[in-house]
DNA sequence: GTCGACATGTAACCAGTTACATGATTAA
DNA sequence: TTAATCATGTAACTGGTTACATGTCGAC
């Protein structure tokens, strides 16, 4: 029964990211995490534990193999590559039309939906940290799209810093709404 | 050394959602389940199992109690009310800092991320759907809004109201962007 | 001599999802 | 007679987080 066996068990969102971060280039765990801050992390994010559990497992599922490289002023470490099978199965997993539709689970919101229930101080707060940290946030992707505009480099992360940014300007004007509403 | 013991175990997203809507008024597990879609459930989500774990656990805590309530034509219910030990600890999480920044987690982004990693046709299936998606998640907004604008009823739903529009908007405005640029 | 970078993991826990299970009443 | 609504839950699982644990090397 298992012989062919469409060994088809789908995996983890966590492991599709860092099997699309392997394809691009061997690397550690550790690797892992400094390549994961600087841009799929920004539509991503993993513990360091959880990434080191997903490593083996995607040894043994036949996704990548390791190998333990060793270094004289560092720790040894172990270095992780995509295999064939790992990258069909990315390829298929992108390719299907993506499942749910970020469904909607903001404590944020909650506490503005329920924002009769505290006082108007505390609503209108919230509302100024939402958009002090989207301005924060605004000026950090500015930051970055001065760096990589236009450089072919990594298109498809330039389209998603183009979400970021309009998201963040969306949340500005929206808070600037709400709070002239809330004082007046 | 646990006499005056500030019970102060923080409660769940989940549990302070549930005593936001105990707190309009008292029902059982199933009618909050009708509630939670008529509104709440926009900017929060629980599966119905957990919605029912999640009562006697407040029971316990003593942020709400429970009775029994015989039904003649229907099955008899549990329906649960909000205590005053309830309403301050609901309160009190409501009035501090939303602690995470809605942390980046999108299946969606990340698949645009590695956008280079998948065929062409791919990827504009995906950005293609994303805006049929946000343009049929407006139209619903947009019939909501037609429905509760100006009235009093719920203010702070008609704020979160009003987000959901932007970000839609914000959607579909990205998404065309995007698509332009593809087929280019 | 102390701090940060390098490097890897385990253990305990938790919130949440899916599937399963039951059973009455009522409307089409 | 078939399906929907009312009504409540349990069990198994999973994906993920936090805290713990260890140790070297180089820079300041």
């Amino acid at each position: 029964m298992a012989t062919t066996s469409a060994n088809t068990t789908r995996l983890s969102t966590t492991e599709y990211a860092v099997l699309g971060m392997l394809s691009a280039s061997e690397c550690s765990g550790y690797e892992l995490q400094q390549i994961a801050r600087a841009g799929i992390g920004y539509v991503w994010t993993a513990a360091k534990s959880q990434v080191y559990s997903v490593l083996p497992r995607l040894v043994r599922d036949g996704h990548a193999t390791s190998r333990l490289v060793r270094q004289e002023r560092n720790p040894d470490k172990q270095v992780y590559r995509i295999t064939a099978k790992g990258r069909r199965a990315l390829r298929e997993w992108l390719e299907e039309p993506v499942e749910d539709a970020d469904s909607a689970r903001s404590p944020f919101l909650l506490k503005v939906f329920l924002g009769g229930l505290m006082s108007r101080d505390a609503l209108v707060g919230h509302i100024e940290r939402r958009r002090e940290q989207a301005e924060a946030e605004l000026a950090e992707y500015l930051a970055i799209e001065r760096e990589i505009a236009g450089v072919e480099r990594n298109y498809y992360g330039y389209l998603t810093l183009r979400w970021g940014l309009a998201q963040c300007e969306a949340w500005i004007r929206w808070t600037d709404n709400v709070l002239e509403e809330l004082r007046a």
